[in-house]
DNA sequence: GATGAATGAGAGTTCATTCAT
DNA sequence: CATGAATGAACTCTCATTCAT
C-alpha cells in the first residue's frame, strides 16, 4: 500500500533528520545511517533510491514549514511580518540543527542545477509577498525593486544562519537575528 | 636548506591556489594536483604533510590580501573605507574563484577548532578599526558596539559571497555588493 | 489448481520472452521484469522459483519451434531442407532478438551441466534426419558421418548467429545465411 | 620508470589470464583477483584503471600472436596458409583456455562500440591477405569477394571455438578444426 | 630531495531472493 | 494466491597517505 510506504518513509525521514543534524550530510555514511536506523541498506534504498534525496528533502521541508506554520501568523503590519519571517528562519535552523543547517546553507549546487535554491521556491514568494504589500502600504520606501529586496533579505538571513552554523550553534540564533536584523530592516524601510 | 624549502613551497602554493580556484578544494584530488604541478605525490607530501593544510592556507591568504592591498587605500572617510572593504571582499572572492569561495565560505568547521574564522583574525581587526574610527568621527551613530557592528558586517558580506558561490558565480559580485551593501551601510550609520 | 497454474505460467512466459528479447537475459532485472508484467516479485517467484529458469526455457523453445513450424515444411529435396533448416535457424534468432540470441548462443555453460546443448536435443535429431536421408538419396556425398556433418552444420550456424548478435543485429541474418551457407553446403555435398 | 611499470603490468597480466581462464571474465571479481595475485585493489587499479581493460587485452593478444608467431610460418601455398591460420586460431584458444575463449568469443559488445571485433583488426587483415593472394594465384575460385570470404571464414572459426568452449574444452579443438575445416575450405576453393 | 608503487578501508549502490501479511 | 517490504552479501572503484628505493 502506498500509504504504508509513505508513512514508513516519513518515519525514517524524521530519524534521518536527527542523524544529519548530528553528523552532517556528507559525513553521514549510508551504512552507518542504516545501522542507526536498524534497517538494511537494501531497505534504505527501497525508500530513498539515492542518498542525495535526503539532501533535497531538507529544502522542501523549510518551504512546508513556512507555508504551514509561519504564514498563518502574519498580520497587517508588514514590517512585523518581515521580522517574524526572519526570526522563524532562524528558529527553523535551530530546530533543524547545526549540521543540517550547515548542509543546506552551504552545500555546493547540485550538478543538475535544479530549482532547490531558486528564487521561485515557495519561501521566496512568501517573502516577496510581504515586501510587495509593504511597499504598497508605504512601509518600505527604499528604491530597490521587490525582487531585489527579497534577494537581499535572503542573503542577509543566510549570512546569519551560516555564521551560526560555522560557530557550531554556540549562541541563540533567534536572539541574534532579533537583535541585528533591524539594521537591515532600517535599510529596507529607507 | 630551510630557505630553499620555503621558497619551493611558496612557489607550489601559488600554482595550487590557481588549481583550487578552477576545481575547488574538495574536488581537487592529490594525484591530479601533482600531475598538474609536475611533481610526484611523495614530493607533495614532503611540502604539505596533509591535504587539509591547503585549505587552512586559504584563510591566511585573505588576511594578507587585506593587509597588503586594501589597507593602504584607506582614507579619512570611514564610510568610504567600509564600502571599499566590502567591495574588496567581493573582489577577493571573484579572484579566488567560485569553488574556493564556496569552500572557504561554507566548509564545515575545522575539526581542530582552530582560529581560522575567529573574530581575532587580522581582517576582523581591520574592520573593527574602520568602525571604531567611524564612531569617534560621528560617521556611524547606530547603537551597537563596534564588535557587534563588525560581526554584523562580516555576516552580511559572507551572505553576499555565499550567494554568489551558490549561483556558480553567475553575476558580478562586486557590482552587486556596490549596489546592495549600502542598505546595510544605512543601517549602520543609524 | 495445477492447470490454472500452468496456464498462467505459460502466459507470463510469453511476455517474458518478449522482454528478454528486448533487454537480454542478464540485463533483465527481476524487479523490472515484474514491473513490466504487472506482478509482484513474490508472484514471479511463485511461478519461477529461480530467475535462471527463464534462461533454460529459451533452449526448449527453439526445439518446439523447429518441431512445430519447420519440420512440416520439409520436402523430398534434402539439400533444400538443409537450406530451409539453416534459414529458419537464422529466422528464429531474428525473431528471438539480439540479446536473447547472444545469451543462448554464447552464455557460459549451465552450472548443472544439463543437456541443453546436447546433440541429443530434438533440433539435432531433426538435422541428423535430413542428413541421413540426404546421404541415402545420394545428395550428400562427403566422407564424414551423419553425426559429424550435423555437428559441423550446427557449428557453422551458431557461428553465423553469434556474429549477427556480436554486431548487434545490424544486418539481415537470414539473407546472410541464404548467401553464405551454400559455401558450407557445397562442402557437405562433397 | 615506465619500463618497470610495463614489466610489472605484463607480469600481472600473465597471472590474470590464467585466472580468467579458470573463472571466466565476468565471474572474476576484482577482490578475488587481487587476493590471488597477492596485491591490493589499489594496486590493481594502479595498473588497470578499469576492469574492462582486461577484456580488451584479450583481443589485442590474439592479434600479436598471429603477427608474431603465425605469419612467419606462411608459405607460398595459400590454401595451406588458410589451413594453418585455422589451426593456429584453435591452438590459440586452447592455450588461452576455455573460460577466456568463452569470454572473448561470446561477450556482448561493449557500449562504446569500439573496434575490438572490427574487420579492420590485424588478424582480419592477415586473413584477407591470404585470400587475396590465393585468388590471384587461382587457388580460391569461389565467386565471393575477398572481404566476404574472410568474414565467412571467421564466422566458421568462431563457430568451432565457441562450440569447444561450450563443451568445456572436452575435446582437442585443433584436431577437430583439422578434420572439419576442410569442408569449408572446399566451399571456398569453389 | 624526489619518486611512484603500494595500500586498504571505505564509499554508494545493486539485486536475486525470502517471508510475514 | 498475491504482495512488496526487507534482506545483506557482493559489487566496482576511490583516494589520502606511506615508504622503500
Amino acid at each position: 500500500m502506498t500509504d504504508k510506504y509513505q508513512a514508513r518513509r516519513a518515519a525514517l525521514l524524521e530519524e534521518i533528520y536527527e542523524l544529519i543534524d548530528k553528523e552532517g550530510y556528507e559525513a553521514l555514511r549510508v551504512r552507518y545511517l542504516c545501522g542507526r536506523l536498524g534497517i538494511s541498506t537494501g531497505t534504505f534504498y527501497h525508500y530513498f533510491p539515492e542518498k542525495y534525496e535526503l539532501h533535497q528533502l531538507l529544502y522542501r521541508r523549510i518551504d512546508e514549514y513556512f507555508q504551514q506554520r509561519v504564514q498563518p501568523r502574519f498580520t497587517d503590519d508588514e514590517a512585523a511580518n518581515l521580522m517574524l519571517f526572519a526570526e522563524c528562519y532562524g528558529e527553523y535552523c535551530m530546530q533543524t540543527g547545526v549540521a543540517a543547517t550547515r548542509c543546506f546553507m552551504a552545500l555546493p549546487l547540485q550538478p543538475q542545477g535544479d530549482e532547490l535554491i531558486s528564487d521561485r521556491r515557495p519561501i521566496s514568494r512568501l517573502l516577496e509577498g510581504i515586501l510587495e504589500r509593504g511597499k504598497s502600504k508605504g512601509q518600505f520606501r527604499c528604491s530597490y525593486s521587490t525582487r531585489d529586496c527579497a534577494r537581499y533579505t535572503m542573503v542577509v538571513l543566510r549570512g546569519f544562519c551560516s555564521d551560526w552554523a560555522k560557530r557550531d550553534g554556540g549562541y541563540d540564533l533567534v536572539e541574534v537575528i532579533r537583535r541585528f536584523f533591524p539594521i537591515s530592516l532600517t535599510g529596507l524601510q529607507g
